[in-house]
RNA sequence: GCGCCAGUAGCUCAACUGGAUAGAGCAACGCCCUUCUAAGGCGUAGGUCAGAGGUUCGAAUCCUCUCUGGCGUACCA
């Protein structure tokens, strides 16, 4: 259950009452905001309504504070209000409400924290497509992990959402990248040819020369024109890379619903419809033989090249294309994640999907910023072309799959993140994952020593006035926000809170754990104390999945 | 030049998107294991929220300007 919708439903049910009552006229008022306050005096909710309705209402929010009081503390799920100096209204919940939470988590299990929408999106989440060139670095594992988790909790907060990777499988990279692998292929043959300036360096081009020398040597052999050598090349080369980034993801447990080709986009005629499309609009205009589409119009700085003077379209319009095809295949919101380097590009694309008559809000490009590594206190540079970087691949060998996405999803995508691979590393108090971790095997160790002792634990026998003291009610008062956290989050696209929400959970628990010996002679107050553990054993499980984190029953 | 992101404790970052006395984790120091996992707990110390104005009941958060760092500013993808 969401209890700040709740809380927040009995707060304008109030103000409505006070309203047909005459004590508060009915004027248009502000949003009703639910907050948790800092400090436990002021309440476990807590709405600055008042202050923010003073001017409209011409009421000191002294004076509203109480007079919605009375109508607020009717509720049962309400043990008292009070009004504070400036003006907040401070809503304590009941004690039996708070002792219900545990029957309603463990009912749930599993799916505690999930809560439903009364218009749920269709959402096409895409992250990560990294161009086809090479394997998959760092920032791409950090998207990678900012996606799938925004995907699992839009998922748990009511919507449906599929993961999508498209495949840049067109155009210039991909030839000099055929190219390239045919170089080092003509290498391993014995000959000496020039390798391009310009050309893909990295050792892995060399595997996929190998690659193919080992498997398609005959193939290669019956071509003869070097366009279709190079064709060739690039195909294999991308067929190659795009296995292994599949491989990677799969690592990462991360499962895509569609790989799209780019390539697919071209052929199948789409591209020169949705440039059909925009000529309808009348948002194109020639020069120089240039087709351009008039982007100042949506707040872009300059006017952008959809088709060049040769004919070819640029990439621009195939992204126009492929965003287009996502609406069509029935989507009513896109969410993209790209690098940093790519924000430029977004008043342009989103531009275009709002001349073709789609709505702004529907489409949202979330900016993950850039990862420095670091290693042993020095900024790694990265660099495809050069063939100096770190891959995902290897910090998922070096770290472990858990402490990676932990640590990627636990800051603000906003927030330049500084990876310190030494320290990420060691297995040891300093890294937040096995903090989160260990309470939660903490919990499954004591549930293997109370089997042990052969004590019954039976879930649904909880008695909160055994065990009625701050720290179990501060417990509780944690667990039961979750399903809101996560609405919260999921409605922000933050993932970020998430990971702080555990971690404070993680908290309370190991301090509730040093300061009550869970197991003792008392049966009734042991088993209500397990009835805790386990909620939060349930809570941890359920938050971490949502990171894809596992949680070990032992550590 | 213009645009985007960032600037908060020695370090890495939070702060419920405008709320009450700005919080954690590392690092430092001092305590706590004959008892369910010490990968834990408790305590001490640490701040001109980059700077200056403004907006209002109220600003780390919003607006303007300045400074610093990163990125971008293609008929590349």
């Amino acid at each position: 259950m969401l209890i700040k919708e709740t809380v927040k439903n009995i707060i304008s049910e109030s103000v409505a009452a006070a309203q047909k009552d005459g004590k508060i006229p009915e004027l248009p008022l502000p949003e009703i905001k639910i907050e948790y306050p800092r400090e436990d005096k002021f309440g476990d909710y807590s709405t600055p309504f008042a202050l923010e309705t003073a001017k409209i209402i011409k009421k000191s929010p002294f004076d509203t504070g109480n007079l919605l009081k009375e109508y607020i503390e009717i509720n049962p799920i309400i043990e008292s209000v009070e009004v504070v100096k400036p003006g907040f209204i401070n809503i304590f919940i009941s004690k039996v409400f708070l002792s219900e939470i545990t029957a309603d988590i463990i009912e749930n299990g599993d799916n505690y924290g999930q809560s439903s929408r009364l218009e749920p999106e269709n959402i096409n989440l895409e992250f990560v497509s990294a161009n086809p060139t090479g394997p998959l670095n760092v920032v791409s594992a950090r998207a990678a992990a900012l996606g799938d988790s925004i995907a699992n909790l839009l998922e748990t907060s009511g919507h449906k959402v599929d993961r999508e990777f498209y495949i840049n499988d067109f155009g210039n990279q991909v030839r000099l990248l055929g190219l390239s692998a045919w170089i080092r292929y003509r290498e391993l043959k014995g000959e000496n040819p020039p390798f391009p300036e310009d050309g893909y360096h990295g050792e892995y081009i060399k595997d996929i020369a190998e690659h193919i020398k080992n498997n398609f040597s005959a193939q290669v052999e019956m071509l003869s024109d070097e366009d279709s050598i190079i064709d060739f090349f690039s195909r294999k080369a991308i067929e190659y890379n795009v296995n292994g980034q599949k491989e990677v993801m799969k690592k990462f447990n991360i499962q895509y619903k569609t790989w799209y080709n780019e390539r697919n986009l071209h052929e199948s005629g789409k591209v020169e419809k949705t440039y059909e499309q925009l000529l309808q609009k009348s948002v194109i205009y020639e020069e120089e033989g240039k087709k351009i589409f008039r982007s100042t119009d949506y707040n872009d700085d300059k006017d952008r090249v959809i088709i060049r003077d040769d004919g070819r379209p640029t990439y621009l319009l195939a992204d126009i294309a492929y965003h287009v095809d996502k609406y069509e295949r029935g989507y009513n919101r896109v969410i993209d994640i790209w690098g940093p380097d790519h924000h430029g590009y977004i008043a342009r694309l989103s531009g275009a999907i709002e001349a073709l008559g789609h709505k702004k809000k529907s489409f949202t490009v979330l900016i993950a910023q850039q990862v420095n590594l670091i290693m042993g206190g020095e900024l790694v540079k990265m660099s495809k072309r050069l063939g100096n970087f770190s891959t995902m691949q290897e910090l998922i060998d070096e770290i472990g799959v858990d402490a990676a996405r932990f640590f990627f999803v636990m800051r603000s995508m906003d927030s330049h993140l500084d990876f310190d691979i030494e320290l990420a590393k060691r297995a040891s108090s300093e890294n937040p994952v096995f903090y989160l971790q260990y309470a939660h095997a903490r919990i499954c160790s004591i549930f293997r020593e109370a089997a042990e002792r052969k004590i019954h634990f039976k879930k649904s026998e909880f008695n909160h006035s055994l065990i009625d003291d701050s720290i179990v009610n501060g417990l509780l008062k944690l667990l039961s926000i979750f399903p809101d956290e996560i609405r919260d989050s999921a409605d922000q696209l933050e993932v970020h809170h998430i990971a702080s929400y555990l971690l404070r959970l993680a908290q309370t628990f190991h301090k509730f754990y040093a300061e009550h010996r869970i197991l003792s002679d008392d049966a009734e107050r042991t088993n209500s104390l397990l009835v805790v553990c386990f909620c939060v054993k349930i809570v941890i499980k359920n938050g971490l999945k949502i990171l894809g984190v596992n949680a070990p029953e032992k550590m």
